[in-house]
DNA sequence: TGCTCACATCAAAAACTTTTGATGTGAGGT
DNA sequence: ACCTCACATCAAAAGTTTTTGATGTGAGCA
């Protein structure tokens, strides 16, 4: 795997509509798999495969409770995909705390 | 098109391993077409298909001059993702200045 | 132990994205 | 006016992701 496969990773996970869809569920706090499956209209594999998806690039995060799984949004999920996100689009020269001194 | 579609467009530009090398050689400053065609071994139609997605999403923009095609990395458009990016994974408690006084 | 429930995994089909090579378009030079 | 160069667009093929329905797994309860 390519770095640029593996930076590509969490951007996947927020490029499909019903992860999306998904993660505002999250911003309510943390769901139950059943309950988020009812509530996004979603089929039980369906919602597994996206759950692992969000899981994997680590911006949502699992807890499981007996026979059930809670989903919540990771903040350090969060903190490593802004990082990344400004370090692959803010120009060489910019990056850090842009002084614009001459030394 | 839905809202999160719309919302999805930005994370689709940075989801392809290409898109990423493209984003890495404009961080250095701007470039035309032709060179980021040769410097990334890509075909003509190809850099084409990917400048559009790119310019489309808004992390990059686009200048012309006389026959050539000048692209380099926006800055609104990088603030306007880091903006989406934090909203779609803040709970809805936590964002703004988040204080966690009582009132 | 055996049953049920919640979720994961699998394989095939459907939907989408990317690549490829051909053709279109418009700026600039002769 | 015509030619060439730089890039955009197109349509078909190749590759990837998502959906679907079936089956696997492991926790908890009778």
């Amino acid at each position: 795997m390519t770095i640029y496969q593996e930076q590509a990773k969490v951007f996947k996970a927020l490029c499909d509509p019903k992860r999306l869809a998904i993660l505002e569920q999250l911003r309510s706090g943390e769901k139950c798999a059943c309950v988020l499956q009812e509530l996004l209209d979603l089929t039980q594999s369906g919602l597994s495969y996206h759950m692992k998806i969000l899981c994997d690039s680590g911006i949502v995060s699992s807890r499981q409770e007996g026979k059930w799984t809670h989903y919540r949004l990771s903040s350090s999920g969060r903190e490593k995909a802004v990082e990344l996100l400004k370090k692959l689009t803010t120009p060489e020269a910019e990056q850090g705390s842009a002084c614009g001194c001459r030394r």
